[in-house]
DNA sequence: ATTTCGATTTATAACGATATAAATGCCGTG
DNA sequence: CACGGCATTTATATCGTTATAAATCGAAAT
C-alpha cells in the first residue's frame, strides 16, 4: 500500500553475487542435468515432475543425475513461473505473547509441514493497522499459497475477505458466519462448562470467570458453557467485565487483588488463560486465602507450565501444539484440492 | 539433501491460476507503468530504483504512477533476477520450547523488520538431524540473505561453516573461538556473579546452580560468575550435573524434590531457566520450606511471568525482546554492508 | 557543418523454471 | 511404400525483474 517496499529497492547496496571459484561449483539448475544428460532442458523438468509421457527408464535416469549432483529446484523460478509460492503465512500479532501460544502453534505447524516445500513465513500484524491489511496484502500480492490466523471473531473480516477470494486459508477458532468455513477450534463451550461443574461439585457457591475479550468467538463459546452450567445448578455467578484476557497482566492482578479482599467475594474461579490464573493464585496468596479451601481454581492449561507450579491447580488442558499440527495438514490439503473443502474440527476437551 | 522437494515436485495438483474476472484488474507490473508513462520497462525499473542518470522529474512522474495503481515489484522475479531473497532465516528447534522464549525473540525481530522488505522465516531445526544441516541448506540453496540463530556453542559448526562462506548471520550468545564474529550476547557471567553475591549477602550459606548444557557457551559464563562469587565470599557450593536446563522438567522437578529433602540441602538456589525456577519453588513448596527463608532463589526471568508467582521471586531480567531487536538491526546492517562486519553487543544485566 | 560530449532513454539478454505446441521416430496398416 | 497413430522428446515463449550495452538527442566545440 504504503511505497515502502519501493522505496527500499534502489537504497540498498547491492551484495557481490558470490561467482565461486570457478563455473565448476555452480549451482546445478535443469540446464545442468540437461548436459550431463543430453536431454533437453523441458524433458529433465517434466521427468522431475513424473510425467507420463516421458519414458519410465528416462525418469529415472533424470533422477539418479539430479541426486548425485544435489539438485534443487530454484524456488525463485518455480515461484515466478507458476504463481505457487511454497509459503504459509502465520499471521499474528507479536505483542500478544500470551506465554507460549505462539511457540506451540509454531510447533505444529512446522512439523505439519515437514517434509513438505513449504516454508513457514511468520507476517507480523501490528495493532495500529486494521485486521484485514496483512491478509488483503498476502492476497494481493500472492506472497504465501495458504494463510493461518488466530482469534476469530464472530462476523470476522479476514474469513469473509478469503472466502471471497477463494483463497486457502485455516483459522484457530469459529466465526458466527452462516457459510462453512475450514477451521480447527477447542471446544471452548465444553472446557466452561466441566470447569463451572468441578468447581460446583467441589462446593463453590459464586462463581466467577475471567474471559476473553468479547469480540474473540470463543469468549461465547466459554460464556455458554459456563452459563449452562450455571443455570442447571442454579448457583451465584459473575463474569468479569472490567478485565479480560486482553487486559493487562497487571491490571488483571490489581483487579482480582481487590475484589479477592472484598467480603462477598467468589469462591470458585474460571480462567481461560494461565497468566490470569496466575494471578488469581496471586490474589489469593497476598489475601492469605488458601487456594483449594477458601478460594477455588480450574483453569486451561496450554504449556506444560502449571506442572510446576504450587499449590497444585486444577487445569484442563488445550493442545496448541496439536491444534496447529492439524491446522497445518488442513491447510494443505486445501492447498492440493482444486475445489474448496470446507473441513472444520474441535478438539475436545480431555 | 535428500530428494524431498523434488518429489513432492509432480505430486501436487495444479492450482488454477486466478485468471480474474478481466485482464483490467491484473497485477500490475513495470510493463503496466511503462503502457502508462510510454516510457520503456528498463526506465520504469531504474526510475524507481532512484537511478541519477534518470531525469529526476521523470523520476517523479514514474513513482507517481506506480503509487496510484499500486504497483509492487514481484518479490520472485527480483530474487530470480538479484539473488537476493528478502528473507532473513530464524533457525530454531520448535521442540524447545521454553516458554515465551522463541516469541520474545520473533517479537524484536520482526519489529526490527518491520518497514523493510524482509520476511521472516522460521526454519525448523530437528533435534535427529545434525546442526549444520538447516544452515547448510539455506545456504546452498540460497534460502535465505541472513540467519539468526540461537544457543550458540563455544566452538559451534554453524559459526564456522558461516564465517567461512562470509554468510551473513547473527547468533544469540558468543564462541570461543578465536575469530570474531557478529553476536548478540547476555552477560551471563554478570548474571549469576550478582544472583550469587544477593544470595551470599541475604545470609545463603551454600549455594546451588543448575547451569544450561555445557554444550552451551552461556553455560560456561554462568559457571564463571557463580565461581568468582562464590570463591571471593568462600562459601559452599554445588554446581547441579544431573539436571540442566535441558532436562525434561519433570526430571528436574523430581530431582529437586530429592536434593531439597536432604539435611544438608542448599540454601540459595541459582536459576538460569524459568521453568526450572518453578521447580525448585514447587520441591520447597512440597517440603513446606518457606521461599524466602528456609531457602531462597534467584532467577533469570524472561517475561512477565514473575510478576504473577507468589511467593515473589528474586528475578535478574533479561530482555529476549530487545536481544531479537538488536540481532536484527545487526543483520541488516551486515546484509546492507559489502564487506563483513564484526560487530558484538552485550546485553548488561539489570 | 561535422564532431564530440553529456544527459537520457532504450533494446536485448539473461535469471531458472514450466506450459504449450510442435517435432521426431517407430510401429503397424492399407 | 506411403500413411496415420502412438510414444517420446524438443523448441519456443513466458513469468517480472534487472544488468549490460547500445541508441538517441540537443548543445557545445572544432
Amino acid at each position: 500500500m504504503s511505497l515502502e517496499d519501493l522505496e527500499e529497492k534502489g537504497r540498498r547496496a547491492m551484495p557481490e553475487r558470490e561467482t565461486g571459484p570457478a563455473g565448476r561449483n555452480a549451482k546445478p539448475t535443469l540446464k545442468t542435468i540437461a548436459e550431463l544428460t543430453g536431454l533437453a532442458v523441458t524433458t529433465v523438468s517434466r521427468a522431475l515432475a513424473d510425467a507420463p509421457q516421458i519414458a519410465l527408464e528416462t525418469r529415472q535416469r533424470v533422477r539418479q543425475v539430479a541426486s548425485e549432483i544435489g539438485y534443487l529446484p530454484d524456488r525463485a523460478a518455480q515461484r515466478l513461473r507458476t504463481g505457487r509460492t511454497n509459503v504459509i503465512s502465520l499471521v499474528l500479532d507479536p505483542h500478544e505473547e500470551i506465554l507460549s501460544y505462539a511457540t506451540s502453534m509454531i510447533k505444529g505447524l512446522t512439523e505439519a509441514l515437514r517434509g513438505t516445500p513449504y516454508h513457514l513465513v511468520i507476517t507480523p500484524h501490528f495493532s495500529d493497522t486494521p485486521q484485514v491489511d496483512p491478509i488483503r496484502h498476502i492476497m494481493r500480492n500472492r506472497m504465501a499459497d495458504g494463510i493461518v490466523f488466530t482469534r476469530t471473531e464472530p462476523s470476522d473480516e479476514r474469513v469473509r475477505l478469503l472466502m471471497e477470494n477463494n483463497f486457502p486459508f485455516i483459522c484457530h477458532g469459529r466465526t458466527e458466519l452462516g457459510t462453512a468455513h475450514p477451521y480447527v477450534d477447542y471446544d471452548n463451550y465444553g472446557f466452561a462448562y466441566l470447569a463451572a461443574r468441578k468447581l460446583i461439585a467441589a462446593g463453590c457457591r459464586k462463581l466467577f470467570i475471567i474471559l476473553p475479550p468479547e469480540r474473540f468467538t470463543f469468549a461465547h463459546h466459554m460464556r455458554h458453557g459456563f452459563m449452562t452450567a450455571v443455570r442447571e445448578e442454579g448457583v451465584a455467578f459473575e463474569i468479569a467485565r472490567e478485565v479480560t484476557l486482553d487486559s493487562g497482566s497487571d491490571d488483571i492482578r490489581d483487579y482480582l487483588f481487590r475484589r479477592m479482599g472484598e467480603a462477598e467475594r467468589p469462591d470458585g474461579f474460571i480462567c481461560g488463560g494461565e497468566v490470569s490464573a496466575l494471578s488469581v493464585m496471586a490474589a489469593a496468596y497476598d489475601h492469605h486465602l488458601e487456594l483449594g479451601k477458601d478460594v477455588r481454581l480450574v483453569a486451561k492449561q496450554t504449556s506444560g507450565l502449571f506442572d510446576q507450579i504450587r499449590p497444585r491447580v486444577e487445569t484442563i488442558y488445550e493442545d496448541l501444539a496439536e491444534a496447529g499440527l492439524l491446522m497445518g495438514r488442513l491447510l494443505l490439503k486445501r492447498i492440493g484440492g482444486p475445489q474448496p473443502i470446507d473441513e472444520m474440527q474441535v478438539l475436545q476437551t480431555v
